[in-house]
DNA sequence: TTTTACGTACAGTTCAAACTGTACGTAAAA
DNA sequence: TTTTACGTACAGTTTGAACTGTACGTAAAA
């Protein structure tokens, strides 16, 4: 090895770091595609990623979207430049906990309003009819599950305000 | 509507529970697996399951194994009956705390292990050749991941901490 | 012992998600 | 104005995951 070459160990971490953030519930590409941007450095053109990860610019296209909807890129302008530029948000942990911790508390507050509505549902049917010991136990396993979405709030809730402290 | 049936109002439920188990990483069948068992309260056999989900028994198989695994339900002994009897953890906010925690945590440290491994090569590499401003930043940037690994680990031990407290 | 009933390994199939190429709309450049 | 360069909608294709049925190993029952 002559010429210092930085490609092998960059692939590797890409490898290695993209499996963390796939917890954070991004596809492979798009984890693959954010790890890239952020050891660049820079902010990059939808071609520049398409070559270096070897995909079609439309995919490209389809996961930077993903990956800016989820705040965890950013679109830059550079004047005298058409092409689109996309940079990583380098603050990594705040990055992260925030976009996932805003994912948990949006899925969880909209189940749990359908699963109140689901309770309201019940509750008038039981008052139409006698109420079976069946029925009784749906019930109570309901309650648990509604405290179950509750204690899932309170703590992303408490993460959220410790993050941003 | 004469006899009172609890069927649509089961499913409802499911559907709309599978959604919130489905945020800790299980898949859409081993979410409304759990549910279902959760709901009907009592352990049952492969076949039941099989019949109640119209999945196939080989199915239910697998998708319980998977959820043994996490903690999720229990293999229950029962005198005179052969068949294997699964019921689900009733505790439901520290059963799946619990299982999340310890996957995040695995993960993590593993994933921490292997970018250690890979700053070791690459300072073995800069010892022998003169380091590039590129290189630099490259060190720049795998440090922070690991510093971000670090973070994860740390929040993950404190949620740990206060959910057994 | 033989027979029966069970769980699961494995190969094949089905289905949904990921990915691509083309074709189009739009806005800057000429 | 026309031309060029860009991002993306969309249809088609590929790939991998989910799922099934059969066939087997094992242990209880007869």
């Amino acid at each position: 090895m002559v010429t210092p070459d930085n490609t092998n160990i960059t692939d590797t971490i890409i490898i290695e770091f993209s499996k963390t953030i796939e917890m954070f519930g991004l596809t492979p590409l798009e984890a693959r595609l954010f790890t890239y941007l952020y050891l660049s450095g820079e902010a990059l053109t939808l071609d520049e990623m398409s070559e270096a990860l070897g995909k079609s610019k439309t995919s490209m296209s389809t996961n930077i979207r993903s990956l800016s909807e989820l705040n965890l890129v950013t679109r830059v302008w550079r004047k005298g430049i058409r092409k689109d530029l996309y940079k990583a948000n380098s603050q990594l942990f705040k990055t992260f906990m925030n976009s996932y911790i805003s994912r948990w508390l949006e899925a969880t507050n909209q189940q749990h309003d359908g699963l109140e509505d689901i309770k309201q549902q019940i509750e008038v049917e039981c008052k139409e009819n006698s109420i079976t010991s069946e029925q009784k136990q749906l019930i109570n396993r309901l309650d648990n599950i509604l405290y179950f979405h509750t204690q899932i709030e309170k703590l992303f809730n408490e993460m959220n305000q410790n993050i941003n402290k």
